[in-house]
DNA sequence: CGTTAGGTTGACTTGATTCAACAACAGTGG
DNA sequence: CCACTGTTGTTGAATCAAGTCAACCTAACG
């Protein structure tokens, strides 16, 4: 059992971060049934179209949301990472809108929707915190928009590094003066809106410069106050303080 | 009293279309206490940093979020229109990661923080639905990113063009064959990350090649299945048919 | 009737794409 | 163990979509 927990552990500590649970709340996410399921780099987990019969948990991996145009141009929209339910959508949508792909390989649980709406059904606070979350992600599209629509794209990538930086270190998983880079070139492209020619050239020269400093994917910042004013990055967007303090929720905890 | 429940009008019909309100959820929104305030075009009703002290709700108008780079640029994130609140984050995240500015004169209901926040802790179907419409917000920006990432300016224009078309129509504000388009050519510009000059010439282009026909900012659509085409437009992420049909809150309504 | 905001057009420049070739490397199977 | 194959990364040269700069036009408005 204690290795079952383990499963939702991330997923309650986010959810900590947004809305202040009890026991019960805690307990009833360590109640959920799940599958466990294993995919492979570059896989589909969601469709868009689908009507996902469940909402899908990371347990380990990374997983990337994602659209295609229809003259066959991928954009990526966002990045997840362990604790994150890649397709909440699906459980309260009618269908899904766009796609999720598995970025490296991924250890998934799958939570039958039947149980993900009884959850928030039932536990008000849980709700609350999913709620948040999604407005957080909402925050991190609004910034994505401002990063392809706005920003050339050297001031693009060095934003993105910023950004997987400070959340990989929030998470836990990494450091941001240096970290493993899980995107290949074409990847980083198809986030940022460009080509991978131009990405490889701008890795490049951002390495050439000194911003960066790259062995295979592996990222050093050796400054970071250089890399953040060059992508001009602010993490309010990141919402990574969201401890909410004056609701009556908040306050009846 | 009559007028004043027309404040909320709007709102309510939305959240309808979201999850299945009963008679004391509608009465509580009705209920909700709010200031009227008038504010002139391009007027800011949100400021990043801020916490604002209430949401605001659009009553009349149009307004738009945005954000501005360091190096001063700005980039529209969306449009929205009456029955829209334009600033929940501001009554669940601590600050607000983005500003908010009037397109047209607007016609505002401010409802205090502490109401909003009573009335999603008590009835639980208003804040599913305000959950959804979250989300829905969340899908609509999905899509802008990949308007600014990886359409030519030309179909993200189209793009745009079809989805005040639709969203328009839905709300009862105008016909997809035709309606006022309220933007200037530079507010489009920061919309599609381009320069006003860009548009200028592609609204040319367009409307030579028939696509639309202009007469000042109305524009009409002769064809919708051509422009439709040519910004590769499928509505399925505006969610409109969203009518939530198999949470228990459905099952309960 | 001057002032201002928005729109229009031309000439030139530039950031990014395209195309194409090749290098590095991991995985696979004979 | 090495040849084969596919994926990822790298670079140069030519091209193109969009940006920049600048001029001018129109309509609204105090």
């Amino acid at each position: 059992m204690a290795s079952v927990s383990q499963i939702f552990e991330r997923t309650v500590r986010k959810f900590e971060t947004r809305a202040p649970l009890d026991p019960a709340d805690r307990q009833a996410l360590y109640d959920l049934p799940f599958e466990i399921r294993s995919i492979d780099p570059n896989r589909y987990i969601v469709r868009e179209g689908d009507r996902p019969p469940g909402a899908t948990l990371i347990v380990e991996g990374l997983a990337f949301r994602q659209k295609v145009t229809i003259d066959g141009g991928r954009q990526i929209l966002s990045v997840h990472i362990p604790g994150d339910f890649v397709d909440l959508e699906g459980s309260l949508l009618r269908v899904a809108d766009h796609n999720v792909q598995a970025l490296t390989r991924c250890e998934v649980a799958i939570v039958p929707r039947d149980a993900i709406v009884a959850l928030i059904d039932s536990h008000a606070k849980i709700a609350h915190a999913m709620w948040v979350d999604t407005l957080i992600d909402a925050s991190i599209y609004r910034e994505w928009i401002v990063n392809v629509g706005r920003r050339d794209s050297r001031s693009g990538m060095c934003h993105l590094l910023c950004e997987f930086a400070r959340r990989l270190e929030a998470a836990g998983l990494g450091n941001s003066a240096g970290y493993e880079l899980p995107m290949t070139q074409e990847q980083l492209a198809d986030a940022l809106g460009i080509t991978p020619v131009h990405v490889n050239r701008i890795l490049r020269d951002l390495d050439r410069e000194g911003l960066i400093v790259r062995d295979k994917r592996f990222v050093r910042v050796p400054s970071w106050e250089a890399l953040r004013k060059c992508g001009g990055f602010s993490e309010l967007y990141l919402h990574l303080d969201q401890r909410v303090v004056n609701t009556p929720m908040a306050a009846t905890a």
